[in-house]
DNA sequence: GCTTTTAATGAATCGTTCG
DNA sequence: TCGAACGATTCATTAAAAG
């Protein structure tokens, strides 16, 4: 045990780069750090109902440049590398607005990168406009404070022992933070605007640290690392500037009860199949644009399109849509199951659809 | 279609830097890039079993240290944003050891980041050591030339289908490329180290492209790039340093044929259709003035006017104006659809008005 | 008490055309 | 070039309200 536990299980209030300057240097075994993501929105952003999306606009988040974010990024990471033992890692969690500088500075600071992380988010906000791709996911890097030191912790087999007797890959699926684990202020709205799921950091925290560590967080907003460290017997030290969310936090942790390693095991993944959209299909050749799909007589014919659509000409003109919507239409039916209602030909045999999606799950598993 | 037709479906064998520096600028609809990862592998690796993994150590991959990276990225990508049209758009692909100076040198490039999306690979490499998480993903970055260019293509619709309904997200789960699809040299051995699933450039391609595009991959390899532009009817621009990988790719894309122009349409968005103003349904007879419009719960109704105009009486006094003004006003919110707001009563059941705009849209085919 | 509908919300770099 | 008008656009969950 370290002589600085004075400082441990704390919540400093202020700025994190003066704080961690007051720190002794090589004391720190973790730090997991959720910076200000620099998002620079432009203007308010409705919902198709009319609705306004209650974006991260605070002050805390507007920088002036590239130039300036990397100038604190930078700062912050110097920092916290100096507090770090030898053979500590270090957390930093983004997104694409952020994350790229972040792992520039990294690796300009001497880190050693080892995993990006993509927490695949199982619920994100849609994008309402239709300009890009859902914005679906978040991105971690670990590093190593040094390249040398080979000796950081990574609990393997309690990793591999989480997913079901796999190695943990590097994307990890988790919902986002949302009902009773979400902190409401009085008037029912969220305390904070941008509180990460206990699971999140559960993983983090199980993979690269041992109970009794002590564990670093520079932003600690409302306080998930506390809460989680805690709960898993580790020590923590949390700085935030907001007098107000580490008084939050104190609170949140102070409810706090550290378990036995046996009970906090999460949830088993579920063993559902994975969907398969139909379009991979066709994505991956084992479907061609072009194709003729029939139903199961042959009597009525639709043609594959590169996008994943079918086209027919039904009795009220010309029908284009997915598979389950083309396979009602022609029916005149109210839906349909496109999987087992169309059938292509196969060595001489008309076998439905469903077919090739086996053959993509066993490729996919 | 452009005059410099010369200079597409081809291969070009050379220094992409120096060859991009020939081509003329705002030329090319999008740009797809594989560059040298810099991988930094540190010495041999060995497999439990003893077999030594057959990494990528190829001389081209190899760079001091980050600065000259960095000068290398800087140098093609500035190179390729002079090629790009104005409303073009960059795809970049890497691991954790480049993406981040890549994202970095995107932004600092005035690039206007779109989305990160994260290849998902479900058949990665394991981690044969045990001490890190299994590395099952690789980043694409995806990004317009321009800030203020709005008009990139971005086939929402088509995208959407393919993902069965569904807007596409940041994250794609596909194989890596194996079996069939893997090139092989005469020995049986995989005849480009890094050779990517065409699956991951159909979806790319199919996004942010429309046929007959000129589409350049400034690191052509095995010609993955050229291939699905070719059978996706866009052109391509392939640059290639090794004159094997060079010949290897022409050998491949010769054998590709190109899909019928009637299936690699993507699916039309709604915006696209010819505008129908508001007035033509009472000219045209469709509507009545004196008719009476309502809200989709029938609370809400407004009297149509023979100018084209609603009026109603709203919580403020009367208003008239545009269906769109007025659906707006009486909602309290800042815009509206009023083709998707405003009803009619018809055979007993209440449409949206949009229903008639079809009508008046099929009548003007 | 139970089921069905409706409403709310999450780190968001989210439009195009015409005059 | 700029402002005004048009009009396109959402998924998974949770929770409250309604039946």
């Amino acid at each position: 045990m370290p002589k600085d536990i004075g400082l441990s299980d704390r919540v400093l209030v202020g700025d994190c780069i003066d704080i961690m300057a007051e720190l002794p240097s090589g004391s720190v075994d973790m730090v997991f750090a959720d910076p200000p993501y620099n998002l620079q929105l432009a203007g308010a952003l409705h919902r198709p109902d009319n609705s306004k999306v209650d974006a991260v606009d605070d002050d805390w988040d507007k920088f002036e440049d590239f130039a300036t974010y990397d100038t604190f990024t930078r700062a912050w990471l110097k920092a916290a590398r100096r507090v770090l033992k030898p053979d500590g890692t270090i957390w930093v969690i983004g997104s694409y607005h952020n994350v790229f500088r972040m792992g520039t500075a990294l690796q300009d600071l001497h880190f050693w990168l080892l995993n990006d992380i993509v927490w695949r988010k199982t619920n994100p906000m849609p994008n309402f406009r239709g300009k890009r791709f859902t914005n679906a996911h978040e991105t971690l890097i670990w590093a190593a404070r040094d390249r040398r030191r080979r000796s950081y912790t990574f609990n393997y087999e309690a990793l591999k022992e989480l997913n079901e007797g796999l190695q943990m890959r590097s994307d990890w699926t988790l919902p986002l933070c949302t009902g009773a684990e979400r902190l409401k202020n009085g008037s029912g709205k969220k305390a904070h605007p941008t509180q990460k799921p206990e699971a999140l950091l559960f993983r983090c925290i199980m993979a690269a640290s041992n109970p009794g560590d002590v564990i670093l967080d520079p932003f600690f907003g409302s306080g998930t690392t506390g809460a989680v460290a805690k709960r898993l017997g580790r020590r923590f030290i949390g700085i935030e500037r907001d007098a107000d969310y580490a008084e939050l936090a104190r609170k949140r942790i102070a409810a706090v009860r550290p378990l036995p390693a046996e009970d906090v095991a999460p949830k088993p993944a579920r063993r559902s199949e994975p969907r398969i959209p139909f379009g991979i299909l066709i994505e991956t050749g084992l479907l061609t644009p072009g194709a003729t799909l029939a139903d199961p007589s042959g009597r009525i014919q639709a043609r594959v399109k590169a996008d994943g659509t079918l086209s027919t000409t039904g009795p009220e003109g010309d029908l284009r849509g997915s598979i389950h919507q083309v396979g009602a239409a022609v029916q005149g039916a109210p839906s349909c199951n496109g999987w087992t209602f169309w059938h292509i030909d196969f060595d001489g045999k008309r076998l439905p659809i469903d077919h090739l999606r086996q053959q993509m799950r066993a490729r996919m598993q």
